[in-house]
DNA sequence: ATTGCTTTTTGCCAAATGACAAATGATTTC
DNA sequence: GAAATCATTTGTCATTTGGCAAAAAGCAAT
């Protein structure tokens, strides 16, 4: 729970009292591996917080391809923002990688949390932009590099993801085949 | 101006009085071909919505090479949101593809705005999740689809822009080269 | 129209990656 | 611990894309 603490006061100030507030509607969720936290044609119901394990968020594409689009690990949020607010069916699965233990909102007690704590309304807007920005960002500069910079550039933003996810889902997150990804990772050691 | 509040009013509702607090502070920009609305090492001083014009947001990777990652035209918000939020230096360039007429807002108005508009608060936060899991939605498909297939989705995306922006433009979005995007297209027709 | 400049297309070859299949290695289940 | 199942590596070959340079096309100024 002081992980929780700690990530969301990054992005402002609460008094103990209204940190109690929100803590007291924290659930623990313990997921296991291979289980959804939410999926695809849903509405996605409960925003989540890491505290462990590996989260990941995959699609179909036309193709048919699975593709994996984000890996969520420790001490980092986890909600379909769009489907959340919107009340619209998502179109990924929230899908956990590994077994996960979680803290979990549902939509209904962080809705009141938003109207009770006036200054939480603030720093939620700020943890959205931020986690957003974050996406962008991680995802945006894949494009532009060849496969084994791709690669590299997965290890420095997911350092503790590697070895506890499946080599093809990074191969999917990367848009590369599996057997490309093997032989990468055998030129570079 | 009115394609401006009907931008805005998608997202919440206004009164008289408010939108027009709010269109006092709003300047036209006349921003001429290849000039810079905000820069790299610099920090975000504005809001701007587009009104005339193609805009582009680009940067250098490590290898020097100039890659274009938004394009934005007509009907959109154009700002370098964690430079302008945080007050950090910017990464990347935005800058006018094409001769361009904005509405503008500086640092300071938008933020008294925000102060003395309760409502407004709420409609921004609306708009900046949206154009941020915008960013997202169309930028990431681009990693796990063949070169043809991303640009048949940069039209679709942004079926106003090819023809006004050149083709390297294009080209770093997609993370080809000018070469191969020219091949393609001869391909497709 | 001509010149000069920039953008786009094309040709050629090399390098990177994909597709498919088989082999190896790891993990789970009984 | 053997069998079955699943994940990863490797081999072979085809295809795509990149790098580089030259040609062609478009555009602007005179």
């Amino acid at each position: 729970m002081k992980a929780f603490i700690d990530y969301i006061l990054q992005f402002g100030d609460l008094n103990q009292q209204q940190i109690d507030l929100i803590t007291k509607k924290a659930k623990i969720l313990e997921l296991p591996k291979e289980e959804y936290f939410s999926e695809a044609g849903k509405i996605a119901q409960q925003v989540g917080f890491v505290l462990e394990g590996v989260i990941r968020v995959c699609y179909y594409n036309n193709k048919g391809e699975e593709i994996t689009k984000y890996f969520i690990d420790e001490n980092n949020l986890v909600v379909d923002l769009e489907s959340f607010n919107n009340d619209i069916c998502s179109n990924a699965y929230v899908q956990a990688v590994t077994d996960c233990k979680l803290l979990v909102f549902s939509k209904k007690d962080w809705k009141e949390l938003l109207d009770i704590i006036i200054p939480w309304q603030a720093i939620v807007n700020k943890i959205v932009s931020r986690v957003l920005i974050q996406k962008v960002e991680r995802r945006s500069p894949l494009v532009s590099e060849d496969a084994t910079t791709r690669y590299l550039m997965f290890l420095k933003i997911y350092p503790n993801v590697v070895n506890r996810v499946p080599l093809s889902y990074i191969a999917s997150y990367l848009g590369i085949t599996q057997s490309s990804l093997s032989r990468i990772r055998k030129n570079i050691r």
